[in-house]
Formats: structure tokens, C-alpha cells, sequence
DNA sequence: TATGAATGAGTTTTCATTCAT
DNA sequence: AATGAATGAAAACTCATTCAT
């Protein structure tokens, strides 16, 4: 979101890509405000000059991004694609992300998106924004026929998008590297599973306790 | 996981619960130690009595709830129910969980689970065990059968989990209320989904890109 | 200085002798209570039953030992052997001392004598009561022609106490075990440095600047 | 030390200094950092600025004065001087420090060279070096005759160090204030006991016991 | 814009001492 | 006499933020 022109020069965007490196090695809390300014080869100061605070620098970086998913969310619902596919989509663009840039993803969910006591509770309007606007797509997808409607469609989206972020967190956490073919194929499997899921069946089988 | 007596006396299981409304309530950097022993009427110093640091207190917290689920697991896993009955067994026993104790979830999940860099990393261990044992109740399934083989157990597992967390996690993000009914459908839709996404069908849909 | 029945259930001196093995492994200052506890096997709160303080116990340890010096001091004063071999008695009484008991007599060093900002600011009535015996032995040397009047006796105390002291002291800083032979040799050494720069000599060497 | 300018502005040296007068006044132990920070009126923070720890300070310190004396003496040793003649000019130095900075000499003496459990024992190789020193220089006594050979070169040291040592405790413990002639005279008595016991004589005494 | 010294509130942890049994 | 749980004051250390240059 960086109004200020790009180049060798762009101090401001050091410090966020520092800052990503940092909080992603590192931890939010446990990093200091001089590890940032160290690592962007910056005066610690100068962190000051751009940000209002540490906190502003992690707003700033999930803001960034959360920004292009809601935009892309947006403009996959405008196309005319299956819900099934406007899913694969969104589900694409977020497993890309987290393929071009696995720092900021780690730091976007570790330290905001999973944190219900700190970023994640300030994002809390941003974070819904994505969920109902997935859930609009289920939705229109119930309307048509092509998904069941027992299932309401902001559970259908809770179930999707934790699908999502637990792949995504499972990378994280055992620090997994990916190879393009199986990000390609958890692309794949991802949306199967849960699409599947979601359809409407001929037979369904029977439940019992 | 406490050997000592319970009881009106028994201090550190009044510092223990004490710590599970004060970590849920402020989350565990937020608050201090002073703030939990405030909350269990206790003099500071005796939560250091009981416990080596405010790290061991989360640990102690985790350890406790997280060996009652890998009991559960172990226990379902021993039943002779379908794949899909265990898996809706295990998705009680943690919904269940919730539903009694929020505030001691809400930690475990916020604190622990969902913190790939700080305790999570500490407890992947014990964590990794369960997503084990219920990838082994999936492949079970695969291996009868029941599921499809198309999609790796690990995976599946993911998605199973990753869902159930989501719910959590949504509960206690928009600090939702639940009834016992809305409980119980929980469940149901949360099992169907993704158990129906699991199961081999008569017609697979037809993916276009 | 024990009014109790000394035998097996002495717990105070269970007490003390634990304390001297901790002071001496540990330091005063970075020991706990219940370090002193723990190496006499006794109940934590015994500690306070006999002592008021954990300073008490110090100061018992250490007036315990420092009286039966004073005492040897006193003893050899009212012998009529020469002023060199009662200082020589006198020298021999503490190197046997360390030899005896080393913890002990580290402690006293350490803790004490050498601890001119903590106990031995409390003990300096004790500690001048030593040097002034001691010097009292000089100055009666001095009297009867042994030892030169040009130095004062209070300054060649120093001189003399400080030698052992730092003999000591190198003793237990560097750990050096010794054996009888060379405690016997050490001993020797001492007296005849100190003492013959004491005593009157024909001639004295020149000195220049 | 400091590779800084000298100045009103050096906070570092401020803080160097005002530990020294708040060791010296209160004990390295019951000193607290705020009271440093307070002497040299300057922000708590600032100490960590310059200082890793409380420690720390005390190091430098330390070392920064017995640099100054390791020099001292090798500076003494590399001169055509008398054996005598070099131990009169280190006693000298010795002395004159403390007659110069007693606050300085008493922190050095009180808190590292005399306490094996703490700091002591962190400095032992450089304490050492001073000890060896100066033996090399009682050896080289020995070698041409002036000094006897029957007291090995380290003992000698050790009665040589230790009464330097056990004067400047006298001084620090009694709070006695000296003045310049007084100063001189110790030198002057304390040379003459200690290198009179070191010289070869032409009719040793007889000694018995 | 850029620097990094300076500030000081905030928190964990330690441990001597007390006290109920 | 003996136990060890309970108390809480004290202090080191951290680090986000400010500020003078």
C-alpha cells in the first residue's frame, strides 16, 4: 500500500520485507523492533520514521496482503464459473501465495489469522469479509442445485477455509518444503474433498450412531 | 493429571483453573503471573511453588487436556464402529470438549495448537500423535473401502481437523453462545461434510479447470 | 557452641555441618535455605526452628571457629615460648585448621574475613580482637630485642596474618589439594619469611631508590 | 578503556563511575542497577545500553584497572632495577592506586580479588598473571644471589601479594584515612619486612620448635 | 530522511521468612 | 521437635517508544 515510489531507495519497503523475515524466524512477540531495523540494514529509528509502531508494521503487512485475497475473492465471483471452480480458485490463489511467499503467508496466519487474542481480534472485520463473501459463493451454489443445502453455507466455509489453513499451518509447522507439482496436487486434493462434500448426491449413505 | 487429592485445599488445581479463565480471558502474553494468582486468591509466589515458570502453567494446561484426547482417540480407535463413526466420535469427544470447557480450549487451541512459534513448536510431538491416529482410523477406511484412495490419509486428516478447528476457532473468535442443539448439528453437518467429501460415490463429478 | 547433647539426632548440628559443605560449594550469597535443608536431610522450616536467619547460621559457623582460635591465640600467649615460635604456633594453628576442615575454613575466609562489606563489617570487633593478640605477641618481641622497633606491630601483623591468609586463599581458589608434608613445609616457609623480616639484623642491606 | 572521547557527554563513563562509588559505598550484592542508574543520573535503561548485565559493569571495571597494573608491573620487570628494588615500585603502585581511587581499589579488592566464589573465580587467569609476574620477578632475585632460595618464588609472592593486599583491607575495613607521609612510610615498612625476609643472610637464626 | 542514544514502565523470577499443622 | 506449604517483597532485565541531532 506503499504510496511512495519503488526502487533501491524505498526504505519503507525494507522494513516490511525485513519485518516478514523477521516475524516469520522469529515470532511477532519475540522479535524486537531492532531485529527488524537489523535486518533491513536500517537505522533503528528510522522503523519510527514509517511506523507509528511494531504493531503498525504487522497491520500493515497483513492489511497488504489480506487486501489482494479479498480483491481476488471478488473478482473470481464475478466471473461466471461454477462455484466448484470459483472455489478452486480461491483456494488456488491462497496456496500460491503461501507458494510465492511462505514467509508473509507464516506470519499472516500464525500472527494474525490464528490469533484470537491479539491481530486477529483487530482484523476481525477484514478476516469475516473473506468468509462472507465465500459463503455468498456456497450460497449461489446452494441456489442452483449444485451444493446441499442442509448444510448452511457459513459452515460450509468454515469447513473450507480450516481446510485450507490447516494444509497451510501443517507446512508451517513441520516446516515442509513443496515441490510445484504437489502444491499443484494439494490444490487438486483439497478442492475434491471438500467439493465433494459439499455436493449433491443421488444416494446418501445411511448414518448411524 | 494431578496425583494430589482434590479438593477445597488443593491450591494448585485452584491455580490451574484460575489460569485457564485468566489465559482465555487476556491470552497467555497479555496477562501476568500476578493475574492468575489474583484469580485463585493465592499469594504470587505459590504459583511459582507449584510450577518451575508461567510457560510450565500453559504446559501443565495442555498436557492435562491433550492426554485425555489421545486417550479418546485410542479408546475409539479399539471400538469395531465404521471409519465414519469413529471420525464423528472424535469430532464429538473435541466439540464436546469445547461445549464443557470453552475457556480451557479456547487456550489450547489459541495458545497452543494454532501457535506454530511458540508452543505449538514445543508440543508438535503430542500434537503430530493425534493427527497420526486419526490418519490411521482414515486409512482404515481407505483400506475397506469405505473412503477413497485418491486422497492420502495425512491429507484427509487435514481436513478433517482443519475443519473442526475452524469451528472452534470461529466460536471462539465471534464469541458465539451455543445451545446443546446447535452443538449437536454442529457435529452432524461437520461429519457429513467431510466424511461425504471421503467416501467413495457411484459418479465423481467431472473437474474442469 | 552447641548446649545440646551432641549424638545421631542433632539436627542443628546435622544443620551447620550441611550449611558449611553448601557455603563452601556454592557461596553464601548464591545458596538457598532449602539447599542448606536438602544436603542435612531435614525438613526445610528445621532451619528456622534453630537459627533466626540464614545470616544466623553464618554467624554461628563462624564465631564457633573464630573462638577456638582466639582461644589458641590466648593459650600460646601465656606460654613462655619465644615471640617467633608462638607465632610460629599461631600460624600453624590455622594452616592445621584449613587442613582439618577446608570447607570450613573457606567459608570463613571467603564469607567472612574477606567480606569486608557483609559479615566481616558485623565481625570486625572478633577479627581486630586477633590482630590485636597477635600484635601484642610482636610488640613483646619487640620489647625484648627479637624483632626490629622500627616497624610497628600492628603493621607487621598485617603483614604476617595477611601471608596466610592469602596462602589460604590461593589454596582455595585454585583448588590445590595438598598433602601433610607440604601443609608441615608450608607452615616453615611462612614463619621463617615473616619472622626474619621481623627480626634485628646486624646489617641491614642498603636500599636505594 | 573507553574508546570513546572523554567528556561531559561520555554516559558510559558517568556510569563506570558512579558504580564505583555505589560498589564501594554499598556492595556490589545490595546495590541495586536503579542505584547506579540514580548516581550517574541517568535513565534505568541507559546502563543496559552500554552494559549487558550488572555484572558486566563490575567486569569492566576490573579489568580496566588491572590492566593498568598487569602494565605496571611489566613495565617494572623490563627496568635494570634491583629485585627489591622492582617489588618497592609495584608495592609503590599498588599503594598509590588506592591512595589515588581508594572507591576503585576497594570494589577491585572487596568484590573480585578477594571473593574466590564470584567474581574471583571469573578472573582467575588474569589475577594469576599479576601473581606470576611478579614471581618471575622474586625468581630472577634468586638467580643472582640476593634472594634466598630455600622459599620457592610463588610462596614468596603470595607473602608479598597477601600483605600489600591484607594492608589495603586494614585501610578499607577500618575506614582509615591516611595521608601522603603515612602512605610513604607503609611503603616503605611493608618493602623492608617482606625483602628483608627474602634475603639471603649471613647468619639465618636458628629455629626450633 | 536518517541516526542511535536515551528513557522508564512493565514483568518474570527468586527466595528468605512465616505459619498452620 | 518437625514439616513443607504459603507469603510477598525485591530486583534484574527487556524493549517499545521518544528525542535530540
Amino acid at each position: 500500500m506503499s504510496t511512495r515510489r519503488d526502487g533501491a531507495a524505498d526504505k519503507r519497503r525494507l522494513i516490511l520485507d525485513a519485518a516478514i523475515r523477521v516475524f516469520a524466524r522469529e515470532g511477532f512477540h519475540r522479535c524486537r523492533v531492532s531485529d527488524i531495523a537489523r535486518e533491513a540494514n536500517v537505522a533503528y529509528g528510522l522503523v519510527y520514521h514509517y511506523f507509528r509502531s511494531k504493531d503498525e508494521v504487522l497491520d500493515t503487512l497483513f492489511t497488504e496482503r489480506w487486501t489482494l485475497l479479498l480483491d481476488a475473492i471478488a473478482e473470481t465471483d464475478r466471473s461466471d464459473a461454477s462455484a466448484r471452480n470459483k472455489l478452486r480458485s480461491i483456494a488456488g490463489f491462497i496456496i500460491d501465495s503461501y507458494s510465492n511467499d511462505p514467509d508473509l503467508m507464516k506470519v499472516i496466519i500464525v500472527e494474525v489469522t490464528r490469533a484470537a487474542n491479539t491481530f486477529g481480534r483487530a482484523h476481525l472485520t477484514e478476516i469475516r469479509q473473506a468468509y462472507d463473501s465465500i459463503a455468498a459463493i456456497v450460497a449461489k451454489g446452494q441456489e442452483d442445485g449444485t451444493f446441499r443445502s442442509d448444510i448452511s453455507s457459513e459452515f460450509a466455509t468454515l469447513c473450507f477455509y480450516g481446510a485450507i489453513e490447516q494444509l497451510l499451518t501443517a507446512w508451517i509447522f513441520e516446516e515442509i518444503v513443496m515441490s510445484t507439482d504437489e502444491f499443484d496436487q494439494a490444490k487438486q486434493m483439497l478442492v475434491e474433498t471438500v467439493c465433494d462434500g459439499l455436493e449433491v448426491r443421488s444416494q446418501v449413505p445411511g448414518v448411524t450412531t
